[in-house]
DNA sequence: CTCTTTTTTTACCTTTTGGTAATTACCTTT
DNA sequence: AAAGGTAATTACCAAAAGGTAAAAAAAGAG
């Protein structure tokens, strides 16, 4: 059993963007969603879905994956562990 | 500008269950989602989520992203293509 | 400091993905 | 062929991601 999703490696995608002299609007426009999404998945207030996620990998060639993602086992609900 | 999505390389897929003698009940499960899920997935009527892909590559990892998965860049709604 | 412009944040709604449960299709075994 | 089981499909609903537009915050120019 598991429960995976993919997060971002927020930092990183920051000092990313910092480097690259990228703002939300403009990152969001090269990678296809719209600046709000930039701007709640660096936050941590959503997940990146699949098109962020594709977004970033096929316009960004120096951002690779695990450079950018992760994954994290959520235990959601009904919570096995810890009784 | 890119409108991407990940899509899944069914026929891929199905061969490695098949291969490892896999329903996709049991795949489900190993992966961390519904059955109806990875039928969907299988069957091209739903793209897979970060969850499916996540449960993919977390738990086979003789699985990589390149040999599951790939990118399609999706024309939706207000097509500018093609007037 | 005040006015503009740009950037980030958020409220509200739409679309897509995921789950449950019921249905249908396939096999066996008798 | 009928009964039973397993596997695959789908109808319906819930949850999560994405978009639009407006508000708030930050940064510049005068």
């Amino acid at each position: 059993m598991s429960n995976q999703q993919i997060v971002v490696k927020t930092d990183v995608l920051k000092q990313y963007m910092d480097k690259n002299n990228l703002s939300e609007k403009e990152f969001a426009e090269i990678i296809g969603v719209s600046h709000s999404t930039v701007n709640r998945v660096l936050n941590g207030k959503r997940n990146p879905g699949s098109k962020f996620i594709a977004g970033v990998l096929t316009n960004f060639s120096d951002l690779t994956f695990d450079t950018v993602f992760s994954y994290r086992d959520e235990l959601p609900k009904g919570n096995k562990e810890a009784v």
